[in-house]
DNA sequence: CGCGCCGATACCGTGCGGGTATCGTCGCTG
DNA sequence: CAGCGACGATACCCGCACGGTATCGGCGCG
C-alpha cells in the first residue's frame, strides 16, 4: 500500500470509470486495473464492484476513499512543511534567451509546485556565456545550449533540435525545404562577440568562409540576432523549435549536427535543490543521461 | 516521497547510523543510501549531515522524522480501519499435518499482521485427502504437498524439499549418506488408505515391489507413521526438511524427485483474502510461479 | 445479431530497486 | 606518521515490477 496506489484508487473511485481514470493519472488502463487488483489483494478486501456498465464503490472502497484522501493530504503536508524548516532556499537560474521557450515555463511550473518555499531567480544571458554565468558564480544551474568548455562542470543533455537558417521570408531561399551550409557561404553571417567560448562559436558560427571574411554585424542577443535579419539581410542559426516573429523563416539545414538543449551545474556544487532541478527537468523531457566532464586531475 | 522511502529514512534516523538501519530494514546499505539521496533530492534539502564517524539529522531531518512516523502511523490505520469496514471476514485453511512446519506458523503469523480482523480457520487432514478439504469445500485454501489431482484448482509451489527416508536410529541403513529406494524394497512400506488420490499415492508410495505386497500397515497422519516406524520397524517417506522425534533418522534418497510444498485454491474462487493469502506466501518462501491446471473445456 | 463499450488478460520492453564489490575519507593507534 | 578499520558513497549487474500495446470476454443496445 503506496502513495501511488492510493492516488491510482482515489482517481478510480472519483471516475467510476478505469479509462477516464487513467486519462486523469496521465496512463492506459491496463496498468491501471492491475494496481488495483494489487491493491485488493494487499487489503484483502475487494473494493469494487465491475461491472461491464461501469464500476461501483463497495463499503470498504468507500471508507478507503476517504481515508486515502486526507492521508494524501497529510503527505502533502509533510512534504512542505519540511522544505518549511529547510528554510527559503534560493536557487539561481541562468538560461539562454533562446531556450526560455514553453518548455523553460513549464520545467518553471512544474519546479515551483514541488517547492513552494523556494526562491528562483532568473538570469538570462546573452551569447557571449554559453553558461549563462555559472562559470562566473553568477547562477546555480543553467540551461542552455551545447557545445562549450565544460571542465568542472556536470551536465544534462534535456533534448536534441535540429538546426536551421534563419532568412527574411522573401529571401530566393526562403521557400526550400532544406539547405546545406555552403550553399549560404557567400551571405553575410552574424559574428559573435570577442572572448566567446572556442567550441560555442565554433558552432554557432556560419561557414569557415563566412566566418573568415568577417563582414557580418556582431550580436549579443537573440533579439539583434533577428532584427538584424529583418533590416539587414544577413543570416544566422538557430533550433527549428524555436518560433520566429512574422517575416522571417527558417529553413532545414542537412549538414549540421542537432543543437543539444542542456542542463548544466558545477560538478563541486551538490546543493539537493539543484538535484532536484535536474531531476525534475529529466522528468519532464524524456530523460536523457549524465555527463560529467573529466575532471582536471593533475 | 513514496511510504517504503520513509520507512528508511525514519530507520536510519533512529540508527544515525546506514548499517545498522539497513540490517533493521533487512537489506544492504547501499542501496539504503542511495534511497536516502533520493529522497532528498525529492523534497529539495538535505536532510542528514553524513560524516566518517556517523551520522547528524539537519533540522528539515529531524522535522521530517516527525512527520514521517505520524504519516506511517496513519498510513497503518487506514489499512486497519478499511479492512475493518469490509467486516470480519474468514478464511478456512487447510493442510497436511506434515507441511505445518514452522514455515508455516511464520506464514500464519505474518498473515494475521497483514490481516488482524480476519477469523483463520485451521483444519488439519490425514493422508486420505491431499488437498485437504479443498475438493469438498470444507476450505478455501490448502497448503500441502504436490502432486494430486489438480483439475479446477489453481497451485503454487512454494518451494521445493528433497525427500529421504524415515528409519530407526538402530537400523543398518541409518548411518549412510544416502540411499537409492530400491535398496529397500524389500522392508516393510507404509500403505496408503483406500480412496487416496491416485497420483498423491503414486508419489509417496514406496517402491512398486513394496506396494504390490501390501504388507505393511495402513496410517493415515504422521503421527501414526512415526509410532509404526518406532514400534514396527517399518519405513515410510517424508522430506528432509522435516524435524523427526528421538530415534527416528531420515536418510536422502537420491532417485526421488523433490516434493513440492505448495499452496492451492479453487479456481473459480477469487476472493481477496485468498489471493492475499497467496500473496504473503509467496513473499515468505521465494516465490515461484502460480500454475493453473489446464480446464476441462468440453 | 452485430457492434460498441468497458474492464480483464497476455505479452513485451525498460527503468528502478536491490544485490556485490570497491573506493575515499577520516580517525584511531601502535 | 603510517597502517588499519569504520563508514558512507560509488560502480556495476541483475531481476522484477510497472507501464505500454494488442486483444479478449461479456454485457447492452440498436
Amino acid at each position: 500500500m503506496d502513495l501511488r496506489t492510493l492516488r491510482y484508487f482515489v482517481a478510480v473511485a472519483e471516475e467510476l470509470h478505469f479509462g477516464r481514470a487513467a486519462v486523469r493519472l496521465h496512463m492506459t488502463q491496463p496498468p491501471l486495473s492491475r494496481a488495483i487488483q494489487q491493491l485488493e489483494t494487499d487489503l484483502g478486501c475487494t473494493l469494487l464492484h465491475r461491472s461491464p456498465s461501469g464500476v461501483a464503490l463497495t463499503a470498504a472502497g468507500a471508507a478507503l476513499y476517504d481515508e486515502a484522501r486526507t492521508l494524501l493530504a497529510r503527505a502533502e503536508q509533510v512534504r512542505t512543511r519540511v522544505t518549511a524548516v529547510a528554510g527559503p532556499a534560493s536557487l539561481t537560474v541562468g538560461t539562454l534567451a533562446d531556450s526560455a521557450e514553453q518548455a523553460g515555463t513549464r520545467l518553471a511550473g512544474a519546479y515551483r509546485r514541488r517547492h513552494p518555499t523556494a526562491r528562483v531567480r532568473i538570469r538570462e544571458a546573452d551569447f557571449t556565456d554559453p553558461t549563462a554565468g555559472l562559470r562566473t558564480g553568477l547562477v546555480d544551474v543553467a540551461l542552455t545550449r551545447a557545445p562549450f568548455d565544460d571542465t568542472g562542470i556536470t551536465l544534462r543533455v534535456l533534448r536534441s533540435d535540429p538546426v536551421g537558417v534563419v532568412l527574411r521570408a522573401d529571401d530566393p531561399l526562403a521557400d526550400r525545404e532544406s539547405l546545406r551550409l555552403d550553399e549560404l557561404a557567400d551571405r553575410r553571417w552574424f559574428q559573435l562577440p570577442e572572448g566567446t567560448d572556442p567550441a560555442w562559436r565554433a558552432y554557432w558560427s556560419g561557414p569557415p568562409a563566412a566566418a573568415g571574411r568577417g563582414d557580418g554585424p556582431v550580436v549579443r542577443t537573440v533579439h539583434e540576432c533577428l532584427q538584424s535579419i529583418l533590416w539587414d539581410g544577413t543570416v544566422g542559426l538557430t533550433t527549428l523549435a524555436h518560433t520566429l516573429p512574422e517575416g522571417l523563416t527558417c529553413v532545414a539545414l542537412t549538414d549540421k549536427p542537432s543543437s543539444d538543449l542542456v542542463i548544466a551545474w558545477n560538478s563541486t556544487d551538490t546543493s539537493s535543490l539543484i538535484r532536484s532541478f535536474v531531476h525534475v527537468a529529466a522528468a519532464i523531457y524524456g530523460s536523457a543521461r549524465t555527463r560529467m566532464s573529466a575532471r582536471t586531475r593533475t
